[in-house]
DNA sequence: TTATACCACGAACGCTTGTTCTGTGTCAAG
DNA sequence: CTTGACACAGAACAAGCGTTCGTGGTATAA
């Protein structure tokens, strides 16, 4: 990569700004922070961090940059993020809750994502574990779960399932057999369970799993 | 909540361009979606939203709007985001991977979180879990860790050690005890490891674990 | 010595974007 | 009927911001 020593300063400037200040800089902000005085070496230098494929740039729109790194972990810009609805709980004893059609994020709590983590897509809801009956998904108490909402699943999705008979909510892997589904534990270590297709309901699939040990400031 | 039907989808649209396009809409972006022809409605309506504590705004800037809406996880704001070099794998058989002084973005692959996750600090960086032997943490094989350098532990933190005798490492809640270091599993079904002292080298703090079960696009 | 590429710079301009001003309409309360 | 609050609207202006132009310096290769 040949880039000189003021452009990699330039794309680092662009990068922490937008963490810190939720908007792209400007040109000139740029060129206060790198000691640049012309708009026009600003200008030239951004233009060749485009050619690089580091950064997009749209043409006479205010803060028009936008960071997709060869270095991000996707190539979906880091920059962007998904803002998806937190439903509530689930716990095993419990169907979980499922969304509504249409919810705004005014209706409740919202986790905004990163699109490194999880594009944005139809249907995808979170719910925090109650408990620690999710451990043999290596699931513990308190992590947060991302689904997407689909009443079907693949061979090998990682679902929700609610167990009519048993009135348990759990998360498996699942497999249909010839007779009967096997709900697969994400824990290699366990033992599958085999259930009745009649008594499974399917709820969501898990596209996500987030543990936080560290606390927040309220 | 006293907000018209206009305000509510004024919101909603600031934050969906906001996910969409990394960068805050301009008054005339939002006038142009929700139907207002008069900048000056946008910029009233606007403030009604600061009003209530919903966004932020700052005087004379282009696109100076950011979102702080009440419903969102925590109030730290979810466009902001932190970037934190992913350094390469954890694996039971090595000591990990840490970070050297002042690691820029370019060198390397960068996973890029909101601060709704985890905020900003000294001292982060990710790894890719490779192998099932940190099933006992409730970690799986291709789970990212987050971790803080760190070389001590306060009792309950759940830390990567390495052990020296073992050549191992291992992630585990640490407690010291009078003359040993119990080394707790996550997995409260699990038995506790006691290890001597000396042959515990705390290498870094474990703070968020990330599970994707989706592939992204390459 | 000349040509080319790269890098740099100030200035000016055009357009984008936010703010302010003046005016109008509706509704509820007194 | 009057007043005040709220919401709306167009126009003008001020400030922010990106683009372009003309110019100059350095290094390298022919």
């Amino acid at each position: 990569m040949g880039l000189s020593e003021r452009q990699q300063r330039i794309y680092e400037f662009i990068t922490k700004f937008m963490g810190e200040k939720g908007r792209p800089p400007t040109i000139r902000e740029i060129g206060a922070k790198v000691g640049i005085t012309s708009t026009s070496v600003v200008n030239y230098n951004l233009n060749i961090l485009v050619r690089e494929g580091l950064i997009q740039r749209e043409k006479e729109v205010s803060r028009g940059l936008r960071v997709i790194g060869a270095n991000a972990k996707s190539m979906v810009g880091g920059a962007s993020f998904v803002q998806i609805p937190l439903l509530g709980k689930i716990a095993a004893g419990h169907p979980i809750p499922v969304p509504d059609a249409g919810l705004a994020p005014l209706d409740g709590e919202v986790l905004s994502l990163t699109r490194d983590l999880i594009p944005d897509q139809e249907g995808l809801f979170a719910l925090e574990v109650k408990g620690n009956s999710m451990i043999d998904a290596l699931i513990n108490d308190g992590d947060i779960v991302v689904m997407k909402k689909q009443e079907t699943a693949q061979n090998g999705d990682m679902v929700a399932v609610w167990l009519k008979d048993e009135k348990e909510t759990t998360l498996k892997r699942l497999y249909r057999e010839r007779s009967r589904i096997r709900l697969q534990p994400m824990n290699p270590t366990m033992k599958p369970f085999y259930a009745d297709p009649r008594n499974v309901e399917v709820q969501g699939k898990v596209v996500l799993v987030i543990r936080q040990l560290q606390k927040l400031p309220a």
